[in-house]
DNA sequence: ATCTATACCTTGCAATACAAGACATTGAGA
DNA sequence: TCTCAATGTCTTGTATTGCAAGGTATAGAT
């Protein structure tokens, strides 16, 4: 019960939201679910899970230099990766009903 | 991305909320979150979760006559069990705060 | 006698988040 | 100049989990 687990099938949502409000890329996407209240999110998560999303072919990818370091890898939703986010929410929306609906006990 | 995924971290939390309301056994509780909208949750998941947590020391366990059937498994809540319910109230809370947050996109 | 519902359990698999690293680039400070 | 921090991407191995698929057993009904 920690809180690893409970954030399995969540994140690849979150950055799929993430990146369809504008093009964005991974060392950019860990600050931002950052900034929105989650505990650190490791790169050993984030960067596989971007690779995996555009192998399945929910997102693209282009590198652009960066001021301040090495080249970014700049992704993008696919109309697939839009349905596939929509999906998510759906998900997301029916968990978060049943699991209230249970802890509310309300029978 | 599946519904599979999502619940990994999330049945333990419900059933010990079940159990909180009321002791209950194993069969019973699938019903129960049946009935609370979640789609059929296997056997094959519940059972091992109730013998994790009481060899955790969250449960405990005593056998009962049924009517209608074999001997009946009931649990309750220990006081660590409690507070392990009460943590994960808190992390779902959590969670649900920062899913929703990237969903709505408000910087 | 057979079937269905009830009730519990086990084994093996697939998927995922993360720790712990490795590697490369840029700018600032000693 | 040398070093260091911040930036930026990636890989390997581990632990945990939900579930499918199966097994076992009891009680009542047909």
């Amino acid at each position: 019960m920690s809180q690893t687990q409970m954030m399995k099938g969540i994140i690849d949502g979150c950055l799929l939201a993430i990146i369809a409000k504008k093009e964005c890329y991974g060392y950019e996407m860990a600050e931002s679910l950052s900034k929105y209240g989650f505990d650190t999110i490791s790169e050993g998560t984030i960067y596989p899970l971007l690779m995996r999303m555009q192998r399945e072919g929910l997102v693209t990818s282009v590198l652009r230099a960066s001021t301040a370091g090495p080249k970014r890898k700049y992704y993008s939703l696919t109309n697939e990766g839009q349905q596939a986010l929509n999906d998510f929410l759906s998900r997301w929306g029916q968990l978060e009903k049943c699991v209230n609906a249970v802890i509310k006990q309300e029978n």
